[in-house]
This record gives C-alpha cells, sequence and structure tokens, in this order.
DNA sequence: TTGAAAGCGCTAACAT
DNA sequence: ATGTTAGCGCTTTCAA
C-alpha cells in the first residue's frame, strides 16, 4: 500500500542533498522539524501526527508509538502563527493599560495573565499613557494581530474604539470601573460609591473642612468618579464642594507630597484630605511629617487602593481596599469562558469594594 | 487585456450571492476585508496594494489614487498573523519577568514597550514567579510562537532554555544584571557592586554591626550578588559575614517590617541594616519607627533601588539608583537594532549605579 | 484508524 | 509600473 511512499510535496525535503538555497544563507542553523518532517520520519500523515499531539486515543498503540518517538526525537514545537493562520485562533489575548508602572494595575495584568495561562493563551501588552486615541491605536494594532479577546482598562474610549470593537466581535472585558453601558463584558466596582463611602468616613468624623488629591480625570474615568463621589459626599453632607480644595495632578507620590503642600498654603484651615490613590496619601502624609503636622489629630488623611505600604506607613493609612488581582482574574475568566462558548452567569460583575479605617484618619 | 477580469480564485467571492457557508454561520458578521478584496474592488492585483500600502512612490498616481478609496472605503488592516507566516516575523516580543507586580520591573517593561513600539512591535509578557523551571515553560512557548526576540530577567536559566535559544539563534537580552555570560546581549549594571558599596558606606559611618535583610537568592541573581556584595565589603573591613545577622524573604513591604522585627530580637546589637531593595527598607524603617528607635541615630537603614517613596519617606531613604527605565529602553534598541541587521556597539551594555545617600543612612 | 487536499491571508522572487 | 506564482506550517473537511 505504500509502493510511492508518499507523494506530498515537501519542497525542503525535495532534494537529496540539502541546497545552501531557501531564503536562508548558506550556513544555515538547522531550520524547526514541522508537521510534515515528523510525519515523514515516521511514515504517517501530517493527520496522524496531529492526532498523537491532541489526541492520542484515536490512534493505534504501535503508530503512536513511532510518532512519538519522533516527536521527542525531533523536538517538535508547532508553529503558533501558522496554526493562527489556520484556526483563525491567534492564542492572544491583548491588554490596554494606561501605564505598566502603576502597581494597581500591575495586579490586575498578574490576575489577568494567571487566569489565561491556564488556556495557554498569551498576554500582549500596551501602554496607552492615559489616552484614549492611543488606546483606540492599540486596539487597531491588536485587532490587526488577531487578539482572540481584549481587556480595556475603564470605560472610556474613542467612537471608532467602540465601533472596531462592535465590529470585531470578540470578547471584550473592561476593567477597573463600573457605571458605564459595557461595549461587551464588564468588571470592578463603582468609583462613584468608592469615593463617596471616604468622604462620608472623614465628615462623620468631623474632620471638616475635607479635601481632595486626585489624579487628573482626562480619559481617566476611574479618577472621574472617584472625585464625583467625593463631591457627592459632600452634598450628602449639606456641604457645597468646593474647588479650592482640590488639586488633580499626577498619580505619583511625589505629585502628592507636592500637592499636599499647595493645599495647606491654599486652605490652611483643610482638616482632611481624601486622597484618590494611596501613592498620593502617602506622598502627602510625608509632606504633613515634614511640616510637623501630626496626623490625624491636626490633619487626617485617606487613601485609595490599599496598597501594601498602606498598612505599613506610620501612622496606617486609612484607605479603601479594591480586589485588584481579583479583577484581572475575573477577567481573564469571564474571557476563558467566552471562547469556550460557556454562558458567562453576568455580563456585568460588581466586585465590590470594602472600607479599611485605620490610624490616619 | 482585461477581457477575463479577474482569474484570481477568490473563493469567498466566488458565489455571487452571499451564501451562508464558510464556517460561519448564518446571520455572520461581516468579514474583514483581504488584501485581495481590495485588489478586486480596484482592479489591481495584490502586489499593487501591497505596494500602495508600503511605497506609494512606486505606483502611478491615478492607481494609487483609486487603491487609496478603496482602501478607506473597507477600512482594511493587514492580517498580521498570514504576514507572519508569511515573512517568518511575527512582530512579537516576548519577555519573561519574574513579576509583573514589582515596580522596577514594570519600569523596564515600561522601557522595553516603548521602545519597541516605534517599530510596530508588540510585547508578549510572561510572569515566572522567580522560577527558572517556569522561564523555561515560557521561553518554550514563546518560541513557539515565533517571538523575533527574547528579553529576560537576570542571568540564571536553565540549561534546556540556553540550549533553545542558541538553536532559535533569535537576539535576546538578559537584562538586570552583569557577571554572568551572555546568552546573546545583556544590560544592566553589576549588583556585587552595587551591594558591596552600599554596605561599604554603612560600614565607614561606623554603622557596625551592619545586618542584611534581602530577597531569596534561588533562581534570582540580582539578590544573590547584592548579598555577594555586602560580605565583600564586610570583608574588605576585615569582617567576618555573621549568619545571624541576615534575613532573607520574600521581597515586599511587609516582609521587609517582619524581617527587622526578627533581626532586632535576634541581634538588639545591629546598628545598621543594608536591604536589598527599597520595599523592604521603607518596611524594615516603618517597622523601626513602631517601636521607637530613631533612625539613623539608633539604627541606620539603607535600599535599594530609588523607588520614588524612598525620597518621600522620613527620614528620606539612603539608597542606590538603577536606571530601571533604561534598562529596559536600552534592551528595546539592542533588539531593534539586530532585526535591522544594524551592528549593535556592544553586546553587553553596563548602566552603571548612582549610590543616593539621603537621612537614614 | 488513517489520509488527501484545499485553504487561512499574506510575502517574496520573479516575470512582464 | 504592474502582475504571477508559489509557498509559509498549520487546520479542517471529506474520503477511504
Amino acid at each position: 500500500m505504500l509502493a510511492f511512499p508518499s507523494r506530498l510535496s515537501n519542497p525542503r525535503r525535495a532534494m537529496p542533498v540539502r541546497t545552501p538555497s531557501r531564503r536562508r544563507a548558506a550556513a544555515a542553523p538547522a531550520q524547526r522539524p514541522r508537521l510534515i518532517d515528523v510525519a515523514e520520519a515516521a511514515g504517517v500523515s501530517t493527520m496522524t501526527v496531529v492526532r498523537v499531539l491532541r489526541d492520542p486515543a484515536k490512534v493505534a498503540a504501535d503508530t503512536r508509538a513511532r510518532v512519538e518517538r519522533v516527536l521527542r526525537k525531533t523536538g517538535y514545537t508547532p508553529d503558533l502563527v501558522a496554526r493562527g493562520l489556520a484556526s483563525k485562533r491567534s492564542g492572544l489575548i491583548g491588554a490596554v493599560v494606561p501605564l505598566l508602572t502603576n502597581s494597581l494595575i500591575a495586579e490586575i495584568m498578574q490576575g489577568l495573565s494567571d487566569a489565561i495561562a491556564v488556556d495557554g493563551l498569551h498576554l500582549v501588552l500596551g501602554a496607552s499613557g492615559f489616552s484614549s486615541a492611543e488606546e483606540e491605536a492599540l486596539v487597531r494594532a491588536f485587532l490587526s494581530r488577531r487578539v482572540d479577546a481584549l481587556y480595556l482598562t475603564g470605560g472610556i474610549h474613542t467612537p471608532a474604539t467602540v465601533r472596531m470593537l462592535k465590529q470585531a466581535a470578540i470578547p471584550v472585558v473592561e476593567g477597573g470601573n463600573l457605571g458605564t453601558r459595557p461595549i461587551d463584558m464588564m468588571v470592578g466596582y463603582s468609583n462613584v460609591d468608592a469615593g463617596r463611602e471616604v468622604t462620608r468616613y472623614l465628615l462623620a468624623r468631623s474632620y471638616a473642612p475635607v479635601g481632595y488629591i486626585g489624579a487628573h480625570p482626562t480619559d481617566n474615568d476611574r479618577a472621574r468618579d472617584r472625585r464625583r463621589g467625593y463631591e457627592l459626599a459632600l452634598r450628602d453632607a449639606g456641604v457645597r464642594p468646593d474647588r479650592t480644595l482640590c488639586v488633580e495632578t499626577t498619580l505619583d507620590i511625589d505629585a502628592g507630597a507636592h500637592a499636599m503642600g499647595a493645599l495647606l498654603e491654599r486652605r490652611p484651615d483643610v482638616r482632611g484630605v481624601f486622597c484618590s490613590a494611596d501613592a498620593m496619601a502617602v506622598g502627602a502624609l510625608f509632606e504633613c511629617q515634614r511640616r510637623g503636622l501630626s496626623i490625624p489629630s491636626r490633619i487626617a488623611i485617606a487613601g485609595f487602593d490599599d496598597v501594601p505600604i498602606a498598612r505599613q506607613v506610620v501612622p496606617a493609612l486609612t484607605t479603601l481596599r479594591v480586589p485588584r488581582y481579583e479583577i484581572g482574574q475575573r477577567a481573564g475568566e469571564m474571557i476563558r469562558a467566552r471562547l469556550a462558548k460557556v454562558a458567562i452567569a453576568q455580563a456585568v460583575v460588581d466586585t465590590g469594594f470594602e472600607f479599611v479605617p485605620r490610624d490616619s484618619a
């Protein structure tokens, strides 16, 4: 039956003598074995090799053993690019985040990465620098790369981004905030409610007037909503929000310290401050220490995120804990479910948050 | 000449009426346009479309205009998976890091990401959890994905990893430490020299005995070398390293605080501590504050990395600055150069480091 | 249980 | 200036 051993065309092996042709220069490094190389060496078709790889039970024991030996000997690994083209599944999940260096985001990415790794999916990461336009460019590029699903940070996107996403019809998770209508799926918590809760606490403890130090709200709905929550809490208490009590700046510890200084100069009467990120709160706290202002008796400080330093700093920081790792993990699981065509319980997952009173307020 | 308008086979258009066949269910979303769809619509060959995309000057103005109109109308974007298969360039750079949540590493990744983005390359990220075995699995997976180049953290790898990498013959950058022989390229600084310099400073200021708090050195040559530097500095000063003065633990602020407590119980006579990461140093500092030990008069603390909090904490942290972002950026540039077949000046780049004395020691 | 053949959408070498 | 052809290495459908 195998009179003509193989009619499969295998140009790389067509010539008995290895010719210095085929795209690579003379002393080419050994080209990696392909399915067909394995198949020929084992005297079977490529399909049989594939079956040994994917569903060994379907192959006769002796055939399987023969193929497995060749597999081991050649160290064959599938070409995921070729597989992607043929199967229309790249095995890639794209994620667009504002910054890689934000510890909050990094933890979400760790959760996402861990979750998708279970299915052998890989994470392609892009940083938008808090710009929706840049996010759009990254989404376009990722779509061009045929990612199987996308994770986006927050709910603010350009119309073109939303259009591309709807058109692409792949699973999309927007993470980190609730409140806007999801493009597809969403996992996070209400930053409005969270900001409101922290501010309400400050007011209840009579730390008024309460100032606000937060990140720029442009293209950042998390920051925007936290401030909204702050303002709502004030109104709840019958207080009118006052712009002179608010500073919006860069999201880092230095900016937090600087903002605290500015706020104190402008409003020496400030008694409490809600910082919309722990990094800023810690910077603010240190600035107070440098100025000899005792915390919380002279001025109370509350943060947001509950990063590890929050509970170590002296005095320990009153803050709000958000389940960072879990957000990424849930996002990853929702994506996995959708790719496996498993129905997901809910397209919008509220992870909630937890207020953590400590010593600073 | 165009009697038979197009002999190109285009199965997706073979039937004049759109059939509900071809892999997708009936109400299929509009399939994305391919090169050949654009070509047919513009009445040219695919190569002409490619030329319009890549080298417009080579196409006659009117042809070009026609193609460009179709391009715009259809919103064509190239399929990077197909391109990857045909061109043998995936456009993907793989990076294996121990953890995404480490701010040091995140900054390196930001630098790498920014650098390769210039050429439209994308970053595929994998976390090894400080395990060389896990790193090996990720490298294998990334190679299977045909990444164009790889970034690895540190110089410790399994023999199998090194073998695969040599065999793959793609650009590889090992980042964050010098001292081992590079697989291919390397960018970083000497952690031994750096650890030695900090310890020497502590000794020169008579903060002896000097303790050490660092990360576990398993599969982590940065941590290992920093400790080696510490021990070398002691020997330089004629002091014998003493294990009771050393604590190796997890790399985070909580562990730093806990380690400081343990060290103080065990060696109440300790006067200075070298922490091999700022996160640990800050935790240690807070622990001292909680115990009412004044810094640096009762105990001096020095860190490593110069993260933003180091200069904000009170007292400001004496530490050693390493060019994190630059390491990633240089790595990215070396990769770009190699992919463009541009000769790189040096395969091993020493970025150096800078000792930063502040108030804590 | 095993195999053959036809793509996936693009690139590249070679025509014309 | 423009077109033709033959793959890239895999998956998938249909046969046998």
